[in-house]
DNA sequence: AAATGTGAAGTTGTTCACAGCT
DNA sequence: AGCTGTGAACAACTTCACATTT
């Protein structure tokens, strides 16, 4: 197997890559078999040459006069991002962000579990029924530990979320989504994403302005 | 008023404009009144150097030999995003992130008040006490010409959110914040942001590949 | 002395143009 | 003929080096 330098690629790319999976499920769910870069890239919202030059960071998918097969192509996808397993994930911070996080059913949609959510006073929480079971922060190592869970969700204030991610990664989690207004430092081999809702529409806001 | 071309200024720097912002308000809770860029670009996670120029794109702020002043940065930010005055907003999908959305009080905490949410069905959405009036969709075109409204949010399924972006641009709206796992095509001058949760952590999941 | 503001250099990411398969 | 794969050109963004101001 090909094992390109993981670093040499775009992480943009690597996002990229999510957009087209999710277009070909669609084209799957169609009955299409087989796509263009040109058709594919316009239901990503991309160009083209941009869509084919992501996919050579990964190898060579197509066939030339034909294009792509989709099945094949969206496999190949989910090998390379991993998400071919279940991932399981856990969620700390269970307030009002956390807590609508863990009713929304987007992610194991998408192969990922939340087997577990964390608060510092889990008595105080209001929990709907079904989801993930709640626990006391003390528990935290040990089922990350227990559970060899490496992707945590982080919905804590701001104030808290750095204590947070240093207990994280204490515990052996190298990827956190995080939604807290503040900048995360964390070791190199350590991924965050960063999420901030009311930047998204702060950012907006300067767009409108005619 | 130095008005600079809006189309020069890389999206990117905007978007760090409201990190700034952030780091600026946790300064002045601190009590500090001055801030050098070194100091703020720590706080943000960016390079002193990339600091100094993103605010160069928006005027002169700063003191040589001294620093910015917090108060009149964060000043200049918040006139600059356009985010002194109250924005209203609208939510479009109350399913299980929409009413997630509306339960957040995050967006309020920074000047967004979400004054209506529409369903294709309201009367089947559980609804927790307060927050804002709930309608049927048919309201949609109505409530937000009344009150002159120009950001959206959609948390409607995939397969509905072209068509409920349309119905929002014909309105008059011009900034999306679409949470819909597609990309939305609308006329060059609206704005949309996307964010895709299930994207974030798919895209975690790769970068935790050892 | 200390720190900003900025043209120039460097880096990264995107698009072009076309060679090379099927 | 049609469409992919890719080196080279281009564009966007970031960082450097240093002149400039307080």
């Amino acid at each position: 197997m090909k094992k390109s330098p993981r670093s040499e690629i775009p992480r943009k790319a690597v996002y990229r890559l999510s957009v087209y999976l999710r277009c070909l499920q669609r084209l799957k769910q169609n009955g299409l078999r087989t796509v263009s870069s040109e058709a594919l890239a316009r239901a990503a919202g991309v160009k083209s040459t941009q869509l084919r030059k992501d996919l050579t960071y990964f190898g060579q998918f197509g066939t030339r006069g034909l294009g792509y097969d989709v099945e094949q192509l969206a496999q190949m996808i989910t090998d390379t991002l991993g998400t071919n397993s279940l991932q399981p994930v856990i969620l700390v911070g269970v307030g009002n962000l956390g807590s609508a996080l863990l009713s929304y059913r987007g992610f194991e949609q998408e192969g990922f579990g939340i087997i577990g959510a964390f608060d510092l006073e889990p008595a105080k929480v209001k929990r709907g029924r079904g989801g993930p079971p709640l626990h006391g922060m003390e528990k935290l190592f040990e089922i990350i530990r227990a559970a060899r869970v490496k992707m945590a969700i982080i919905t804590v204030p701001a104030a808290a979320a750095q204590a947070v991610a240093n207990q994280l990664v204490a515990a052996g989690v190298t990827g956190i989504l995080n939604f807290a207004p503040i900048v995360l430092h964390v070791p190199e081999d350590v991924t965050v994403n960063s999420v901030n809702l009311a930047i998204e529409l702060e950012n907006l806001s300067y767009f409108i302005q005619t």
